[in-house]
DNA sequence: CCCCACAATCTCGATGTCAAGAATCTTGAC
DNA sequence: GTCAAGATTCTTGACATCGAGATTGTGGGG
């Protein structure tokens, strides 16, 4: 039942023995688990030509309810990158005709970022393919292991939430 | 006790009623637990003038005990990035002076990267900060919850480790 | 009415990563 | 021995991200 994780704190042990690496057992397997997601995502999407940077944009939007469109600096909020990115990842999704950039009537500065009947497709497919996958993931844990888990990451993000 | 994931979770069974989004309450969780900790362990290596990235190699390399060397193949599995990645970061830890390549003496095509004293000083010293500030982090779990939390995570990766 | 602090968005340059392929060397089958 | 297949490392080009600053517009105090 030994994992990669295991290992490498076993390695900190021996060779630091002053220190307590302790922390590793939660926070290195956070990180790590996340990259192999983040890979998996990718995969998840693949068949609807999108990558998870592009789902995280139109996810916002869709989840916001009609008329699914928000301003990028709602967007940049809602996924935790810069400014400079969103400019960049709305280019590419409005390329792609999945988004569609308009004035805001109320502030001349501003643009609202809307998702095209396109767009609201690919997302809600892509979404489908996603948790498909998310579920087999989750399948080894209990509902009440699962339910756990997801309380003690809530306590652990706490600090981060705004 | 409401969190930013909470809330997501919420606009999506606002939104799509028909489907079943709870694996989220682990899985985004934990996606954006990652990007809030890299964020914070590039804080706690500022002071060092380190890296995450950086670090990932060098603590690879001081974990591997004396003589501190591996090859690049051996540090591209320990870190989970690409070959031609490893070979960016090595040069720029060559550049500041914490590592050194060598002649492998027994494949000719083969190079060891191995820790110069330099090195191993910084990265001993950014342990120490890195862990000084996730053992703050993990001070809102209690010692059992955080054993729990550890072992549904090496579930969870259980499928991602070979 | 004007001005200035602030806000929203975009631009630009630097950098880190990946993916694919090139270059070099090793190993085992014949 | 020789050669082909594989292993190891590095190179290259494309691209996404960040951070800082430029641009444009807003709104309240004098």
């Amino acid at each position: 039942m030994e994992d990669d994780v295991d290992r490498l704190i076993a390695a900190w042990e021996h060779e630091r023995p002053d220190v307590d690496v302790s922390p590793m057992h939660v926070l290195s397997r956070v990180t790590r688990l996340a990259l192999h997601l983040d890979r998996a995502r990718k995969e998840a999407f693949a068949d609807h030509d999108l990558e998870p940077s592009e789902f995280d944009v139109l996810s916002a939007l869709r989840r916001s309810g009609d008329p699914y469109q928000l301003s990028p600096g709602q967007l940049v909020h809602e996924t935790l990158v810069t400014s400079g990115t969103m400019t960049n990842r709305v280019d590419r999704l409005v390329r792609k005709g999945l988004v569609e950039r308009l004035p805001d009537p109320d502030d001349r500065r501003g643009v609202q970022v809307r998702l095209t009947p396109t767009g609201r497709a690919a997302v809600d497919g892509a979404l489908d393919a996603l948790l498909a996958h998310e579920k087999q993931l989750l399948a080894g844990l209990g509902e009440r292991e699962a339910g756990d888990l997801a309380a003690s990451l809530r306590t652990l993000s706490r600090p981060f939430d705004r």
